[in-house]
Formats: C-alpha cells, sequence, structure tokens
RNA sequence: GGGCGUUUAGCUCAGCUGGUUCAGAGCAUCUGCCUUACAAGCAGAGGGUCGGGGGUUCGAAUCCCUCAACGCCCACCA
C-alpha cells in the first residue's frame, strides 16, 4: 500500500461528510434508545461564520458524536435566527445603498425585501458548518419565523395576554433613535465615556439677579425642563421653597421641588428634572405631577415641542446650545467628567431614555419558577459561578420590553377597534369575533380592525427554541416534544444567559413543566493570542473557512479545543490549530507503520511484545476511564488531552517501538491483531474530537462494509486494567531512559549494544522490553559494578552501565557527590518530621508510614551512593 | 456603588473536601540526531520560594484574614 507521508484533509473531509449524509447518520427519530438531545444557538440567519460559531459548534458536536457512540439516539437541531433588529438593519441600509428610502415603501414591499435578502444570504452559516463537520440533523433545520415557530410565538403571545402577564403601557423605555425602536434592558450596553459637566444658571424668578447653577451633562435637554428638585435637608437651599426659576435660553417658568432623591453632594445639589428624557425625572414628574415635555423626534433630533433647534440632531444640539449658553452668560462652567452611558446592542446609537407605548411582559411569576432548578443544581451550569450571575438577575427582574417599532419580525396580534380599545387573538378571524363581542357590533368586518404595527423582541421567539423545534406549543404532548424534551446540552456564552439562557428555562416551565435542558456549558469569549476580543477592526479575527483550508477540520477543531476550558476565556493561535494538524499526521503516519508490516502466521510472539500488549491494554483502560469521568464532568479540552498523549506518547512513542520488528521482518499474528485493534479503539475515542481523519483510518484500517462507519461504532467499553503493569512498565521507562541519557552523554550510538548492571532490588519482568528499546546485550545482577560505569538511580536501585575507558572519572564523580548531597538533605528534612513529636502523634498513621519509607528508601540510596564514589575513587 | 471571578514554569492552563499522583501538563526553549512511520519528526535536558503580607495547623498552592493587580456582571447619581 503507497501513502503518502502527510496527510492531506483536503482529500478527505468532503468525501465522508457526504458518505454520512448520505446514509443519514446525522438523523434521528424517536426510538426505544435514551435519546441526547442538543438544540443549536440558532445564528443570525444572515451571519457568517465566525471563530465563536466555531468554538460553540465544535463542543456541540463533540458532544452529540460522543453521545452517538455511547449508544445514545443522537439529536441536534440545526436552525437560524431571523434577528429582527440585525437583519432589518442591514436590510434597511442595503436598499439605502439603492437609493430607496424604506419609509417609502409599504410593509408588505419592505418585507418581500428582508424575504428576499433572507432566502439568497440565509443559511449560508449553516453551509459553512458542515465544513466543520457538524453532525446536526438538517432535515430538522428550523427557523425562527417559519411557519411552525410564529405560530408557537402568536400562541404564547395570546396565552400570556389571557394569563395577564402581557401589558400594554405607556412607560420610559430605552430607545435607539438609529434602530427607531424601543430596545429592552438587556440590549443597553453602558460604556463608559469622558464627558463633560455643564453648570448651568437658572435665574430665580422674581429675584432680579440671582440665580441657582444646575450642573447636568446633557443641557439640549432644558429645553423639556419642568422643574428643578433640590433636597429638602439641603440649608443651602432652604430659602428656595416655593419659589420658581427660569429656564435658560427657554424662558420657561419653572416650580422648585423639593425631594431627597436629591444627592447634595453632586454637582451643586440642583438636580434639573426633565420628566420626559430621564428614568428619574421621570419618576419625579409623576410624583410632583409635572408637565412631560417631550422634546425629541423619534430618530434623536429636536421636535417642535422643542422649540428651539428643531429638526437638528441631539449632539449638534449640545454643542450649539453650549455655546449659546456660554454667550449669553447663562454657563457658569464646564468640567470634565466620566460617566457611563447607555448604547444599543445592535446599532451602538446613544440610547435615548423615551416614553413611549409599549407591551410588556410581567416578569415576577416566570422568574420565580425559573430560579429554583438553577439554585439546586436540577439545571446544572458549568461553570458554576454563573449561579450566582443568573440568581441576581433573577431576584431584580424588571418588566420585559417584548414590543420593537420594526416590521421584521412576529407581529403582535393585537388588533384595534374603531372606536378604541384591542383584542389579542391567534388569528384575524378570531380577532373579529372578538372585537365584535367587545363591541357589541356584529357588523365589524376585518378592514375595520387595525392590527398592531409593532413586532415582537426576537428573543420572544429563541426563548421558546427547545420547545418549538419539536412543536410542543402547537401540538402539546406530541411524540418528538415528549421524547427530545428536556433536551440535554445546551452550550453557549455567557452573554447572553439573560437574552436566551434564563428565559428559555422560564418557558420552560410555564410551557413544558420541566427545564428545557439539564446542563448548560458557557463557553468563554474567543480572543487573540494576546488577549484582545476579535473585532473586524482590528483585524484579528481569522477566516474559519481559511483555517480549515490551512489545517483540516479536524485540526481546527483540535485548535479550538486545546485551550478551551469551560467559561474562561480562550485566546486563540494559529499555533493551536497547527498542533492539532501535526497530530492528525501523527496519527496519520502511526498508520502507515502499522499497515506497512508484513504478518507471519508461524513467527512467534517475542517476549516484549507480549508484555507491550498486556501493557497498553490496561494503559488504554485506564485513559479510557480518565476520559469518560472527563466527559461527565464536561472538561473537554482535557479529555482531548489524555487521548493526545494517549496516543502520541503511550502508543506511539512507548507501544509501537515496544512491538516494532526490526527493519525487513515481519510481525506475528497476535501482536499485529492486537495492533489493530488498539487503533480501532483509538480511533473510536478520538472520533468525536476528529471526525473526518478517524473515519478515514477506520475505514483503510480493515475492509469495511459500504454503508458502515465510525461514527456509529460503540466508544470502546470500560474494563479493568492491571495497575501493577502499568507500574512495572513506567519503572522500565524510567530504565530506558536512563540508559538512553548515558548514550547521548557519552555520545554512544544506538546502534551499539550495552550492558546493563544493577545494585540491590530489580524486577526482571520488563527485561525484554528493557533490553529491546535500550538496545542492551544484557542486564545483570552485580555485587559492586565497575569503577569506569555511568550510573542511574531508578527508585531505591543503582544502575550501571559498564563503559571501559570511555568514561569521564571526574564527571562521574561530580555527579554522584551531587546526587549524594541531595540524597542527605532529604534524609534530614525527613528525620527532622520524624522526629518531631507532635507530627508523629497527630498525624494519619499513614502518613507516618510514608515517611518512614522516605527515611529508608533515603538511607539505601545513600548507602548504595556512597559505595559507588568510593569504588570510583580507587 | 454592589456582586462574582482570576493571579501556579517564557505562554496557556490543571491541581476536588490541607499530608509522594504535590509542585504538574501541553506548547515554547536548549542539546544531540535527516535512525528504513512521521523533521508537521525522534531522543534527552533545563525552568516556578504557587501575586504580597499575616494567621490557623505537626504540616498550607490548597483553609481564614488583609492588601494589590487584572477581568466580568449588575446598578437611575444628574
Amino acid at each position: 500500500m503507497d501513502i503518502a507521508t502527510k496527510y492531506n484533509p483536503a482529500d478527505v473531509e468532503g468525501k465522508w461528510y457526504e458518505y454520512w449524509i448520505k446514509n443519514g447518520f446525522f438523523k434521528s427519530k424517536p426510538d426505544g434508545r435514551e435519546p441526547y438531545t442538543i438544540v443549536i444557538p440558532p445564528p443570525n440567519v444572515t451571519g457568517v461564520l465566525h471563530m465563536g460559531h466555531m468554538l460553540n459548534n465544535t463542543i456541540q458536536d463533540i458532544l452529540v458524536r460522543r453521545a452517538r457512540m455511547t449508544g445514545k439516539n443522537a439529536c441536534w437541531v440545526p436552525g437560524t435566527d431571523h434577528a429582527s433588529i440585525a437583519t432589518e438593519a442591514k436590510v434597511v441600509n442595503k436598499l439605502a445603498a439603492e437609493g430607496i428610502k424604506k419609509t417609502d415603501l409599504s410593509r408588505e414591499e419592505f418585507l418581500r425585501h428582508v424575504w428576499e435578502w433572507t432566502d439568497t444570504h440565509g443559511g449560508i452559516i449553516l453551509k459553512q458548518l458542515r465544513r466543520l463537520g457538524a453532525s446536526c440533523d438538517w432535515d430538522r433545520t428550523a427557523f425562527t419565523m417559519d411557519e411552525t415557530r410564529s405560530r408557537s410565538v402568536i400562541k404564547v403571545f395570546v396565552d400570556l395576554y389571557k394569563k395577564g402577564l402581557i401589558y400594554r403601557g405607556v412607560r420610559m423605555v430605552n430607545w435607539d433613535p438609529k434602530a427607531l425602536t424601543a430596545l429592552s434592558d438587556e440590549e443597553v450596553i453602558y460604556k463608559e465615556e469622558h464627558s463633560k459637566l455643564f453648570y448651568l444658571r437658572y435665574m430665580i424668578e422674581g429675584e432680579n439677579g440671582k440665580y441657582i447653577v444646575v450642573a447636568t451633562t446633557r443641557p439640549e435637554t432644558i429645553l423639556g425642563d419642568t422643574a428643578v428638585c433640590v433636597n429638602p435637608n439641603d440649608p443651602r437651599y432652604a430659602y428656595l421653597k416655593g419659589k420658581r426659576v427660569i429656564v435658560p435660553l427657554v424662558n420657561r417658568s419653572i416650580p422648585i421641588i423639593m425631594d431627597d432623591y436629591v444627592d447634595m453632594e453632586f454637582g451643586t445639589g440642583c438636580l434639573k428634572v426633565t420628566p420626559a428624557h430621564d428614568v428619574n425625572d421621570y419618576m419625579l414628574g409623576e410624583k410632583y405631577n409635572l408637565p412631560v415635555i417631550d422634546i425629541f423626534n423619534d430618530n434623536g433630533t429636536i421636535s417642535e415641542a422643542g422649540g428651539m433647534y428643531v429638526g437638528q440632531d441631539r449632539f449638534d444640539v449640545r454643542r450649539q446650545i453650549t455655546a449659546d449658553l456660554d454667550k449669553a452668560g447663562l454657563l457658569e462652567k464646564t468640567e470634565d467628567y466620566d460617566n457611563k452611558v447607555g448604547h444599543s446592542e445592535r446599532t451602538d446609537a446613544v440610547i435615548e431614555p423615551k416614553l413611549s407605548m409599549q407591551w410588556f411582559l410581567k416578569m415576577e411569576h416566570l422568574a420565580q419558577i425559573a430560579l429554583a432548578p438553577v439554585l439546586n443544581d436540577e439545571i446544572k451550569f458549568y461553570p458554576p459561578k454563573y449561579k450566582n450571575t443568573y440568581r441576581h438577575w433573577m431576584e431584580n427582574i424588571k418588566d420585559w420590553c417584548i414590543s420593537r417599532q420594526l416590521w421584521w419580525g412576529h407581529r403582535i396580534p393585537a388588533y384595534f377597534l374603531p372606536e378604541g380599545g384591542y383584542v389579542v387573538a391567534e388569528t384575524p378571524e378570531e380577532a373579529l369575533a372578538a372585537a365584535r363581542e367587545k363591541s357589541g357590533n356584529a357588523a365589524l368586518t376585518l378592514s375595520d380592525l387595525r392590527q398592531d404595527d409593532d413586532c415582537l423582541d426576537t428573543w420572544f421567539s429563541s426563548w421558546l427554541w427547545p420547545i418549538s423545534l419539536f412543536d410542543g406549543i402547537n401540538r402539546p404532548d406530541n411524540e418528538e416534544i415528549r421524547y427530545y424534551y428536556p433536551t440535554s446540552d445546551l452550550v453557549t456564552g455567557p452573554d447572553i444567559i439573560f437574552f436566551w439562557v434564563a428565559r428559555m428555562i422560564m418557558a420552560g416551565y410555564e410551557y413544558e413543566g420541566k427545564m428545557p435542558f439539564r446542563n448548560v456549558y458557557f463557553t468563554g469569549i474567543v480572543r487573540d493570542k494576546i488577549g484582545r476580543k476579535m473585532s473586524k477592526t482590528l483585524g484579528n479575527s481569522p477566516d474559519p473557512l481559511d483555517l480549515i483550508d490551512r489545517y483540516g477540520a479536524d485540526g481546527v477543531r483540535m485548535g479550538m479545543m486545546l485551550s478551551a476550558p469551560a467559561g474562561n476565556d480562550i485566546l486563540f493561535d494559529d499555533a493551536l490549530c497547527e498542533q492539532g494538524r501535526n497530530f492528525n499526521n501523527k496519527i496519520w503516519n502511526a498508520f502507515r507503520l502499522v499497515k506497512s508490516w508484513q504478518v507471519d502466521d508461524r513467527a512467534a510472539q517475542p517476549e516484549s511484545a507480549r508484555i507491550a500488549v498486556e501493557w497498553f491494554a490496561s494503559m488504554f483502560q485506564k485513559t479510557n476511564a480518565e476520559v469518560a469521568d472527563l466527559f461527565t464532568k464536561y472538561r473537554l479540552s482535557e479529555a482531548l488531552m489524555t487521548v493526545y498523549k494517549l496516543f502520541w506518547d503511550e502508543f506511539s512513542s512507548w507501544y509501537l517501538e515496544m512491538v516494532k520488528p526490526a527493519y525487513g521482518q515481519p510481525i506475528d499474528r497476535r501482536t499485529y491483531d492486537a495492533t489493530l485493534e488498539f487503533f480501532d479503539e483509538l480511533l473510536r475515542l478520538l472520533h468525536p474530537f476528529m471526525p473526518f481523519i478517524t473515519e478515514e483510518l477506520w475505514q483503510h484500517l480493515c475492509d469495511r462494509q459500504e454503508g458502515e462507519s465510525i461514527m456509529v461504532q460503540p466508544v470502546p467499553a470500560l474494563a479493568p486494567y492491571d495497575e501493577r503493569l502499568l507500574a512495572d512498565v513506567e519503572r522500565a521507562k524510567e530504565i530506558i531512559a536512563g540508559v538512553r541519557t548515558v548514550r547521548l552523554q557519552k555520545n554512544i550510538a544506538n546502534k551499539e549494544p550495552l550492558a546493563l548492571q544493577y545494585i540491590g532490588t530489580h524486577d526482571g519482568g520488563c527485561d525484554a522490553v528493557v533490553a529491546k528499546l535500550a538496545n542492551l546485550s544484557g542486564i545483570e545482577r552485580v555485587a559492586g559494578k565497575e569503577a569506569t560505569a555511568a550510573s542511574f538511580l531508578v527508585g531505591t536501585t543503582e544502575y550501571a552501565v559498564p563503559l571501559g575507558n570511555n568514561i569521564d572519572k571526574a564527571a562521574e564523580l561530580q555527579k554522584l557527590e551531587d546526587e549524594l548531597k541531595y540524597m542527605q538533605g532529604f534524609l534530614k528534612s525527613v528525620l527532622a518530621k520524624l522526629g518531631n513529636e507532635r507530627f508523629v502523634n497527630n498525624a494519619p498513621a499513614q502518613v507516618v508510614e510514608t515517611e518512614r519509607k522516605k527515611q529508608a528508601d533515603a538511607e539505601s540510596k545513600i548507602k548504595s551512593l556512597e559505595e559507588s564514589i568510593a569504588a570510583l575513587k580507587k
């Protein structure tokens, strides 16, 4: 067989992915097996794959493939999210570039454009996931705005409305002046900014020339001022009680109100109150019944109500009004000031607190049912530290603003009646019936009703994802939801713990009465190798597909996993993919070696091979158990590293060297068959991490039938192993390494056989292996070693390689004396411990015993060293 | 302003309920090798007073206190 010396992933990856698809290995249907379910965190439908997706989906695929190989009915459901704001913004921009304004289009026309865009750009990301090897059941691919999911969303909205959990009202909301929509609190990102604190003079009415000074970061909002507030306990301002002041420039007279909300320490202790444009001011406004002047248009320009600067942008006005105030002598001073400014998560526009009519979902009940299961670990978080975050949010929850002033999304199923009021219903027909009943007007027609223009927050559909994917809302208790729900593991980033994870838990308990998933694995954020977030502007974000081209999907998967402990940010470096690729190559070449052997059925199995086979069987089982344990703890990068070392160090460097026949010689049948069996088991253990190369080699390993695949083979079963044998071989390895070190130091070629002597106890059980790998002519016990020998210690036994005239006496003496000095120091510390009465009395017997053993070992080593030194000095 | 977390070898990290599986792993580094599977490799080697200080204990990377640095989350101080 002729196989290239280097593995080329590009030659095989596409082939095997098609093969898997063709044979339906990714598909899942309910059956008698235990289900294992993952729902993908749906990426934005028009998004492209980035490194975060790579990490996230690599982890999911590893878990799914491993579950499949442990005999579970594994089902990984893929899909995409309509991402209302992000997608709508993209299409608006695209249309703008073509000279089309959204406002010139009807709702239907605009939606046609978005669907068109979704159809051309949508789902690219799912195609890209195939390159990674993702074993999703593609037949189940869903979309948060497809028929089934849309009906689910509407149904849930109506249900919650009927339960009295959804209400409509005018509230102060976070307004995104760029996207022209309200946002939920979670969609606002506060950023530290260097701004200014402006000190403005408000003249006191009727007291010529007297004024108070108010500090503000937003001078443009004085247009909407309807009061100034001071603390009633502030002696500086007690005289203001009942007085009024004049808003600068605007010349409106407004009252002074007194409320201990005001912090006397801050600024001047005077607060301007703008009820329309600040949450706290709004509360004060409510309390003192102040007028509300909304001075902004939806796009952040000044409205007619502002009276001045009408139509100008809020930030331009800030500059302008500052200058005008200064000119008018009303600006006392300006200070530098750092504060936090809210930005839109999607558009990055500065959020404008704005009063508007919105739909809200009451959260108290939902938070209540979702809190305990996480705190008591019915739903497990990995890492658990996020339980705190979760609890804090749940305990301080606020109502969820679920309406968005967008067109791309699920339209709110509320219908307004001509004479006022509204009804909420799943379909227009039901709405009409309800409307007729409500109004008592049987003559109402559909055209008399006007459906609410707003649509729902994207997350109002994704929070149903684990249920709606199995149609559990529309068809409660159907076969699929019964079988697949609760899902097993959720893999996602901690950044959407509130947006998504928490709300799925709420919906899960509200609609299924059960948790949506049993375990949540929080991945870290993928950063570059010096810890910076990956971003387009920094250009530090590698293109995943390019990485796959360069290192192969298996190489990249391994690169991602090598440094991805749950919850920690991962510092991504191409070098990790390189390591992954190198590992692929290692596996590839080990396979080439094994396949190159000629088998002789009549040849006897050498002793060294017999030991090797027995030993590796134990080694494999020990590791197999470790890996299984690490999987249950979701310590996937450690599991991978464990398998990596098993294959590279134990199997390739030790086992294969132990059984390798001499050049040109055949191998015996027993050893060969055992080796193939080991290889098979190793591949199965590796498969979840590196699906492609393992499939390729597995198919070559023996003659497999068409339609078979490693991905549906069982993971090797756990079996007992021989600890004693493992320890013996570890000792043998040390002896071999000792001889190799002597060779290196003395510059003796490996080809040249050496003799090995020992003084003291030595278990010869592995001598055949030692002799083979160290190329020894013999291993014999001597009473005292020759003076001209290089020696080393393994345990308490001294080994020596006689070197005749090759020895550098002085150097050897020095080495022994250093060793002696170290041992004497060691013995001294052990004796000190044992001499301590309190130690001997208080420490457990076991611990004292090991100290005694240390003492005995040290004494015996010292004796041996002293003898060697004496012999050498002769 | 609250809360959480991190700090162990040059880098990335593991070390669970305190005692030879306690100072570890991978990568990187250094030395010697193109040895007939693999130079994307082989064989060896070096490297840390476990962030600082204090305490508990016979014994502390591990428990407690304190300080420092960094990171994340939450919060209406204009």
